[in-house]
DNA sequence: GCCGCGTGTTAGCGCTCGCTAACACGCGGC
DNA sequence: GCCGCGTGTTAGCGAGCGCTAACACGCGGC
C-alpha cells in the first residue's frame, strides 16, 4: 500500500534526497528541529555533517521540503478519496481510514508536522498552512455532509479534535497496528458520530 | 476554579518563579525548548537573561519544574475526581470534564507537556514520566469500569486516543470557550462509548 | 547608620551550531 | 586517457548559546 510514484519516504533503496529526509524525521520528531543538529542527520545515513549540502540547500530546506510533501500527500489522497464516494457517511469513514493508515505508518512524520510548523522559513510555513488548510476543508465538508444540523465552525472543530486522536499513534503503541488501526477508526468516527 | 494553594501558572501576582515559568511555557510551546534562549525568557518577564539564574539553577531545571507540576496536577486532580464519584460513566464524564478544563485553561502547558519530554533531564524525565504513567492509570480504570467487556491493554489505546482528541485546544480556536469545552466532552464521550 | 541579602545589571568565557572553503576521488563519455 | 561532474572529506569561520563573574543597589533589622 501507499506505493507512490515518488515515495512519500521509505528509507529503503530510495535516493539520497529521501534517505536523508526519512532520518531527519525520526530525529526531528525525537529531539525538535533546533535539538538535532547537521552532523546528527548525516551520521544518521552514514556521511559527515557537510555533505548534506550537496543534496539540500539548508537544514532549513531539509524541514521545508519534508513539510511539504506530507501536507501534499495528506490533501491529494484526502480529496481523492473524498471525490471517489458518493455516500456522505462512506466519504468520513474513507477520510478517517485514509489519516489513520497514515499515522500508523508514519508516526515520526506526524510529530514532526504537529511540532515544527514554527520552526519554518516564512514562505514555506505559509504553502504548507496552505496545504494544511485545504486538507482540513476536505474534512469540514465531509463532516458537514455527514452530520446533520452540525455547523460549519462546529465541524472545523471537531476535525482538529479528530486529527489529534488519530495523530496520537506516536504515543500509542500498545495495540498491533491492525487492532491499533481499527480501534482508532471506531474512536474517531464514534466521536464524529457524537458531535451533534 | 482552579484555585489553588500553589497556582500551576496563573501570570498575575505570581512570584517571580511562576512568573518565569508561565512566560517560558508560551514560549516554549511556540518555539519548542531549543528555540528559545535564556535571554528571550528574561525579557518576557522584563528582566534580563542571566538574571534567571537568582531563581532556577539552569533553563532545564525551568523546563523540569514547569512538567513536573503539570503532571502533579493532573495526577492529583484526575485522582480526586475519580474517588469522588461512584458510577463508573459519572467518574469517566468527570475526568474527560477535568481534562477538557484544563486544556482549555492552559493550552501552552499542553503543548510543552507533549513536546518537550525529550528534552529533560534523565531524573526530571524519569518523575515526570512516573506521574504521567500513574495519571494514564487513573483513566485505564475508568475506561476498564464504564466500558464493559474492554481489554485492559485497548483502554490504555482509548485513554491516549482521548488525550489526543482533548489536547488538540492548541489548535482549535475556532469556537467559544464554552462551546469549544462541551464540544471536546461530547466528542470525548462518544469515542469511548464507540471504544468497544 | 550600617550591613547583609535578595535581586538586578553587564562583560565575557567556552562551546556548539549552521554553513563555506578547499580539496579528493571514482566513474561515464568523448 | 583525460576531463568533468557528482559526491564525499576535513578545517575553520562567525554567530549564538548557556552560564558565571563581578559589580550595583534598595530595603529591613540590629
Amino acid at each position: 500500500m501507499l506505493a507512490n510514484p515518488t515515495p512519500l519516504v521509505n528509507g529503503e533503496k530510495a535516493n539520497r534526497r529521501e534517505q536523508i529526509m526519512a532520518a531527519a524525521a525520526e530525529l526531528f520528531a525525537h529531539h525538535g528541529f533546533h535539538g538535532v543538529g547537521i552532523d546528527d542527520i548525516g551520521a544518521a545515513v552514514g556521511i559527515s555533517g557537510p555533505a548534506l549540502y550537496r543534496h539540500f540547500r539548508s537544514k532549513d530546506a531539509i524541514l521545508g521540503e519534508m513539510l511539504n510533501s506530507i501536507s501534499r500527500y495528506l490533501l491529494d489522497g484526502g480529496t481523492a478519496r473524498a471525490s471517489q464516494r458518493d455516500e456522505p457517511g462512506e466519504v468520513l469513514e474513507a477520510l478517517v481510514n485514509f489519516h489513520v493508515d497514515f499515522a500508523l505508518a508514519h508516526p515520526a512524520l506526524i510529530t514532526v508536522q504537529e511540532r515544527n510548523l514554527a520552526n519554518l522559513t516564512d514562505s514555506d510555513r505559509k504553502q504548507v498552512r496552505a496545504l494544511q488548510r485545504q486538507y482540513v476543508e476536505v474534512w469540514v465538508r465531509a463532516i458537514s455532509d455527514a452530520v446533520p444540523g452540525i455547523g460549519e465552525r462546529q465541524a472545523r472543530s471537531a476535525a482538529h479534535a479528530v486529527f489529534g486522536l488519530i495523530n496520537s499513534t506516536p504515543y500509542n503503541r500498545h495495540l498491533g497496528d491492525s487492532e491499533l488501526a481499527e480501534m482508532l477508526c471506531r474512536l474517531a468516527l464514534g466521536a464524529l458520530h457524537a458531535a451533534k
